[in-house]
DNA sequence: ATGTCTAGTGAGACTAGA
């Protein structure tokens, strides 16, 4: 089965594009971040049309998560564990059933976190605190889990084109990179790298100062494996076609494949 | 070096967020 995650960057705006890829790729279970729509205004009835069930989490102008699945969600878990009073849109997690047993896919916007210098990078990093304790718990649960999305983290040097403009970045300070090594040392198996020679292999690439047509990108959009999910790993695929598109979101979608 | 985009508000061109 085929599992994929993209930050599609605003429903409204991109649903030619969406609806293109799904046509394309047919992914069996996909999550989508920056929905930027309320649940009440997403567009279901064009995606529900091409065969997927649909689950939102979406709040007024920006963020939001959704799930989708060829086949009917099984339990759905909104909002990230851990605290009541944060209403920022940005986790959805649902379990499907399969031949091989069931799986289960979080979904996750990470905060951005800039500028550095003001509240938004301490709540980044309790954000990770918090994923990396949601993450440790359904662990144990021993399931096929995946744990994917836009992580707003640049892991390594290696995921940067030039890794020297992002010294100071929230998406590459150390303490956001050693959040993220701690959440991959739980057991996790990260796909991309697991699999793909990663030079120069990106998944974001920003809209301003040409960057896509220089290949300045950051690879932030990750796939992350229990070990029941890791030993049925057969591939990975970045879909780097899809920023060459009309409209393109800044981000192009990530995709595995499970036996 | 930023050469940009999306959504909200509200009715034109700002703002916030990324």
């Amino acid at each position: 089965m085929k599992i994929a995650s993209w930050n599609i960057n605003g429903i409204k705006a991109r649903m030619d594009t969406v609806l293109r890829w799904l046509q394309e790729e047919q992914p069996d279970l996909a999550c989508f971040q920056e929905i930027k729509s309320i649940d009440e205004a997403f567009p279901r009835e064009p995606i529900e049309a091409l065969g997927y069930h649909l689950e939102t989490h979406g709040q007024k102008g920006f963020n939001g998560v959704a799930l989708l699945s060829k086949t009917p969600f099984e339990e759905v878990i909104r909002r990230l564990p851990g605290d009541e009073a944060d209403e920022q849109a940005r986790y959805i997690e649902g379990v499907v059933a399969t031949d091989n047993g069931p799986v289960r896919l979080g979904g996750l916007y990470l905060p951005n976190g800039n500028p550095v210098d003001t509240p938004k990078f301490p709540y980044k990093l309790a954000w990770m605190q918090r994923l990396n304790a949601h993450a440790a718990q359904t662990l144990q649960q021993e399931e096929a889990f995946i744990l994917a999305g836009d992580y707003n983290v640049i892991p390594d040097p290696q995921d940067a084109a030039k890794p020297e403009t992002w010294v100071g970045d929230a998406l590459y300070r150390p303490e956001s990179r050693q959040a993220f090594r701690a959440l991959n040392h739980l057991g996790f198996t990260e796909a991309i790298r697991a699999t793909q020679d990663a030079v120069k292999t990106y998944t974001f690439w920003d809209y301003q100062a040409g960057a896509w047509q220089r290949n300045n990108g950051i690879r932030i959009d990750h796939l992350l494996l229990s070990p029941e999910a890791a030993d049925r790993l057969q591939g990975t695929g970045i879909d780097k076609h899809v920023r060459d598109w009309e409209k393109p979101s800044d981000h192009v979608p990530v995709w595995l494949e499970l036996n």
